[in-house]
RNA sequence: UGGGGCGUAGCCAAGCGGUAAGGCAGCGGAUUUUGAUUCCGCCAUUCGGAGGUUCGAACCCUCCCGCCCCAGCCA
C-alpha cells in the first residue's frame, strides 16, 4: 500500500509547537533542532511513536533538523541488537535523520574534559562514600541532606582521584563524582548529584575503552549542546531535572545553549508499555520475540500489518499536552481501520469453511466472475474469482435456528454469495454427531455477479465465500493486542494479569488463489471478517496470515445483547 | 506532611476576559452486493470545589480538594 500524504503535513497546534514558534518568530532560534534520545534497551514501541512524531514532526515544520542520538550511557545494559532495530523501527514510522546519527558515547572523552573543568571550577568532587550510606546522607523528601566529608576535597586531591577512577585503579561502585550544588535543596536532584559512576562493564561502541561512565543527568544537557539541539524534548518526570540540566549548561564551556520542555507521556488503557515487562515477556518466552504481533512494539505493530500512518495519525489525534492521559484502545483501532478502508484490496477468505453444494450447478462446470478490489477506491481494478458447485462459505454464517436478528444463511433462506450467486439453503446435511457438515442449496442463474433479480428480490445478507475448485489453505493467526487486566491479582505478578487469549491459531482456513502469495506485512481486508495479512512464517502454497484488526461488528453488538 | 506538575463530557483535546472547537466512544436515522464504509442528526447552561475581582470568568485573585512525579552509582 502507498502513504498519501508525508509525515509532515500530519501535524496539529500544541503548546510546544507555541514555544518553538515563538522563539523562531522572536529569533531566539535561527535553526530549530530537536533529537530523538532513545537507550538502546529494548524495543520502540507505541509509546515512543509519540517521541519520534513530535520532535522529528516539529524539526520538518520549522525547517529545521531531528537527530537520532542513542543515549548509550549505561553499558550494563544496552545492545547492538536494540541499536538496529530502533533505527530500523524510526525509518518504517516515517522519518529520517539524514546525516545525523549520534551516540552520547561519540561525546565521551569531551564530557570527561568538562568533567575535570567542574573540578577545577571546585564544582564537582569524588565521593567514595558507600552507596546505601550516600542514600541515608540525601536525606527524604521532608528532610534536608547532610554534606559528605567528601565535599569539602581539594581540588588537586579529586584531580587525581577522578584520574584514577577513569584508569581503571577502583572496583564497581568504590566511587563516584558528584556535583556540588545543594544538599539542603527540596529538589533531590540538586542534592550533588552522582555525574559518573565505575562501571567495568563492554560498551557496544566504545569497548573496553571506559570504565566510567557518565549519568544521564550529565550526558543529556551537554550531549544536546554539542549539537546545537536548540528544543530536547523530554517526558513529565524529568521536570524535575530541569533545574540540574540548566546548572550544567550554565557551569560549563558549552557551545550552546539548549532548552528542556517536557511533555505528557502517550498511555493506552491496559496497554503494557513498560519496557521492562516487555523485556520479560521476551526473554521468558511468553512471546515469539519483539515483533510477536501481540507486543505494542514498533516491529510487532509493523509484523501485524498497521500501517505506519494510521500509528502516526493515532499519535497526532492523541495531541501533546502535559496532562497524564491514557487513551483508549478504541482510538488506535479506529485510526488503523480509516487508514486500511482507504487503501487495503479486498480479497475473499473463509476462516471456518463449511461446505456449501449447488444442486442445480452444472457438475464440472465453473464460471469466472469480476470482483471489486477496493470500493473505496475505484483505481484498485477489480479481479476474477472462480464460482462452481461447490462453494465454502463461514461457518457462522450458517443458523439451523436463527435467533430474530440473524439475517445470514438459514434452512429455506435466500442470500447473496457476494459477486457470486443468490443461493436457497434447501437441506442441512448433519453428521452422526448431529453437526451439520454440508448445506444442499440451489442457485438463481438470474443473479449472476450477485446482481438482483429483474424483479428485483431482495435478500437480507451478503456472504463472503471462496470456490472449492481453487482454494488455498491457509493459518490464521488472531492475535490481539496484549492488555493487563483491569483489576490486577493480589500476588502483583504483572505476567499473570496479561490477557491469556491475545493469540488464537485457526488452521485450514481457506483463500482465494489471489491471496497464495499476498505480499509480507500489507494489510488487505478479508470483507466481513477484518483486516489481516501475511505474517514472515509464511511458506510457498503455505501461507499465514495475522489478522491487523477486526471491522467493527454490530452483529456482535446484537447477540451480546441477548 | 518538602519540591515539581496536572485537573474542560466515558476517553483524548481546543480554548489564553466576551458567553464551551474537533476527534474517539455512545445513541438515533438514511444509503449500502461487506451487519463494514459513507452520510445526516443527538450527545458539557457548564469547565475539580468554594469564595472574590469584573458589565462579563474555563480563562484573573484567594483558599480548598483530587491525581501524577522526585529520596538509582537507571534513563
Amino acid at each position: 500500500m502507498t502513504e498519501t500524504e508525508p509525515a509532515t503535513t500530519e501535524a496539529g497546534r500544541d503548546f510546544i509547537r507555541d514555544i518553538v514558534q515563538a522563539d523562531v518568530e522572536a529569533g531566539r532560534v535561527a535553526t530549530v533542532v530537536t533529537r530523538f534520545p532513545p537507550e538502546p534497551n529494548g524495543y520502540l514501541h507505541i509509546g515512543h511513536a509519540k517521541s519520534i512524531c513530535l520532535n522529528f514532526g516539529v524539526a520538518d515544520e520549522y525547517r529545521g533538523r531531528c537527530h537520532l542520538r542513542f543515549d548509550d550511557t549505561n553499558p550494563t545494559k544496552e545492545e547492538q541488537e536494540f541499536i538496529d532495530a530502533i533505527q530500523r523501527d524510526v525509518h518504517w514510522l516515517g522519518f529520517d535523520w539524514g546525516e545525523h546519527l549520534y551516540h552520547a558515547s561519540d561525546y565521551f572523552e569531551r564530557l570527561y574534559e568538562w568533567a575535570e573543568y567542574l573540578i577545577r571550577e571546585g564544582k564537582a568532587y569524588v565521593d567514595d562514600t558507600p552507596p546505601d550510606q550516600m542514600r541515608s546522607q540525601r536525606g527524604s523528601l521532608t528532610e534536608p541532606g547532610q554534606n559528605s566529608p567528601d565535599r569539602y576535597r581539594p581540588v588537586e586531591e579529586n584531580l587525581d582521584l577522578f584520574r584514577r577512577m577513569r584508569a581503571g585503579e577502583f572496583p564497581n561502585g568504590a566511587s563516584v563524582l558528584r556535583a556540588k550544588i545543594d544538599m539542603a535543596s527540596p529538589n533531590m536532584n540538586l542534592r550533588d548529584p552522582v555525574l559518573y559512576r565505575i562501571l567495568h562493564a563492554e560498551h557496544p561502541r566504545t569497548g573496553t575503552a571506559w570504565c566510567i561512565y557518565p549519568t544521564y543527568d550529565y550526558a543529556h544537557g551537554q550531549s544536546d549542546a554539542i549539537e546545537g539541539v536548540t528544543h530536547s524534548l523530554c517526558t513529565l518526570e524529568f521536570e524535575d531535572h530541569r533545574p540540574l540540566y540548566d546548572w550544567l549548561i550554565a557551569n560549563l564551556p558549552v557551545p550552546s545553549r539548549p532548552h528542556q520542555y517536557e511533555f505528557a507521556r502517550l498511555n493506552i488503557a491496559y496497554m503494557v508499555m513498560s519496557k521492562r515487562i516487555l523485556t520479560r515477556l521476551v526473554t521468558e518466552r511468553r512471546v515469539s520475540g519483539w515483533d510477536d504481533p501481540r507486543m505494542p512494539t514498533l516491529a510487532g505493530v509493523r509484523r501485524r500489518g498497521i500501517p505506519a500512518a494510521a500509528l502516526r495519525d493515532f499519535v497526532r489525534r492523541s495531541g501533546v499536552t502535559k496532562s497524564n492521559s491514557v487513551s483508549e484502545i478504541a482510538a488506535f483501532d479506529h485510526a488503523i481501520r480509516e487508514m486500511l478502508n482507504r487503501v487495503a484490496l479486498r480479497r475473499m477468505a473463509v476462516l471456518r469453511p463449511l461446505k456449501l453444494v449447488i444442486e442445480n450447478w452444472p457438475e464440472g462446470h465453473t464460471e469466472t466472475l469480476d470482483a471489486i478490489n477496493n470500493p473505496e477506491d475505484a483505481s484498485a481494478g477489480s479481479r476474477s474469482v472462480t464460482f462452481g458447485r461447490e462453494i465454502y462459505i463461514e461457518r457462522d454464517d450458517f443458523m439451523e435456528n436463527p435467533p430474530k436478528k440473524f439475517f445470514r444463511l438459514a434452512p429455506g433462506r435466500e442470500v447473496r454469495l457476494r459477486y457470486g450467486y443468490f443461493v436457497t439453503c434447501r437441506e442441512a446435511v448433519k453428521n452422526a454427531a448431529g453437526e451439520v457438515v454440508e448445506l444442499r442449496c440451489t442457485y438463481d442463474p438470474a443473479t449472476r455477479g450477485g446482481n438482483a433479480p429483474p424483479e428485483g428480490r431482495k435478500v437480507q445478507a451478503t456472504l463472503h465465500w471462496v470456490a472449492a475448485a481453487d482454494a488455498v489453505t491457509a493459518e490464521v493467526r488472531l492475535y490481539n493486542h496484549l492488555f493487563a487486566r483491569p483489576d490486577p491479582g493480589a500476588d502483583g505478578d504483572i505476567m499473570a494479569d496479561l490477557n491469556p487469549d491475545s493469540l488464537e491459531v485457526v488452521q485450514g482456513c481457506l483463500l482465494e488463489p489471489a491471496l497464495a502469495d499476498a505480499p509480507v506485512g500489507e494489510a488487505v481486508q478479508f470483507e466481513r471478517l477484518g483486516y489481516f495479512c501475511a505474517d514472515p512464517d509464511s511458506t510457498p502454497g503455505r501461507p499465514v496470515f495475522n489478522r491487523t484488526v477486526g471491522l467493527r461488528d454490530t452483529w456482535a453488538k446484537v447477540q451480546g445483547r441477548g
